[in-house]
DNA sequence: TTTTTGCGATTACAAATGTAATTTTAAAAT
DNA sequence: ATTTTAAAATTACATTTGTAATCGCAAAAA
């Protein structure tokens, strides 16, 4: 009852600035993303439509205008990203990816501690 | 000087045999793949012959057949694949990886100390 | 009222991906 | 030597993705 999350690298672009400002125009969200990107407003409009299309936004119209917002939550999709990864990657094991990670060095030491920290009130609860 | 690692989807399955078991034939391979999967081995060839122009994997001749073997290791795509999803979606930042499986219960308790003694090991060094 | 323009819809088109059928070639069996 | 078979290469074809150009229309401006 899932696996409708097949969002592209460059429709997540998109996603992304409506997870920062809820609700935007295709004009304002062509302003925001180029800024880091090369797109033409015709292509933002195309991936919009096609976010639409696997109802990963939704649009209102407000002063004869459509008004863009995010269907699917930011935490939503992080976690069911990080899940796939671990699922297809990982054995399903989250202790596997960190340890992954930090025997990679992608984590600062300062980090591991913070995530210790993080970790211990897990614990807790 | 990368981002030449755009595996797809199925040619991963088959390279995930080849960490298995390092040489194997395509025979061998559309064996051990049609065990999880419904695909013909022509299509099991087609992945080979893809990965191979990505050198993803190579092969050699033995006994006038081709043997694949992995180019890419496990462990490097494993932490090519961390880092991606790290930097697409957490801001890099590892622990906002963390916080998220952890919050949606990514991890059972159990992992949880796990993960803590093994970063308590990582600490030290 | 005619012109312009901003917005949305439709169409486009190449590369990548999923999935395979078909053809060729070389080796093995008869 | 001819036929059969296993392996490899070539070709195929629909869908998705990246990236846009173009068309049509209603509202605003002239």
């Amino acid at each position: 009852m899932k696996k409708n999350l097949a969002i592209s690298d460059s429709e997540l672009e998109v996603l992304k600035e409506l997870w920062q400002e809820p609700s935007l125009t295709a004009r304002q969200l062509a302003e925001r993303l180029q800024k880091r990107t090369t797109w033409s407003e015709p292509t933002i409009k195309t991936l919009l439509l096609r976010l639409l299309q696997k109802k990963a936004v939704t649009r209102n119209t407000r002063d004869k205008v459509f008004v863009y917002s995010a269907a699917i939550g930011c935490e939503e999709y992080r976690y069911t990203a990080g899940r796939n990864l671990l699922d297809r990657l990982f054995n399903g094991v989250a202790g596997e990816l960190v340890t992954c990670l930090v025997r990679n060095e992608a984590m600062s030491s300062s980090e591991i501690e913070e995530l210790k920290k993080l970790l211990d009130k897990a614990a807790q609860k």
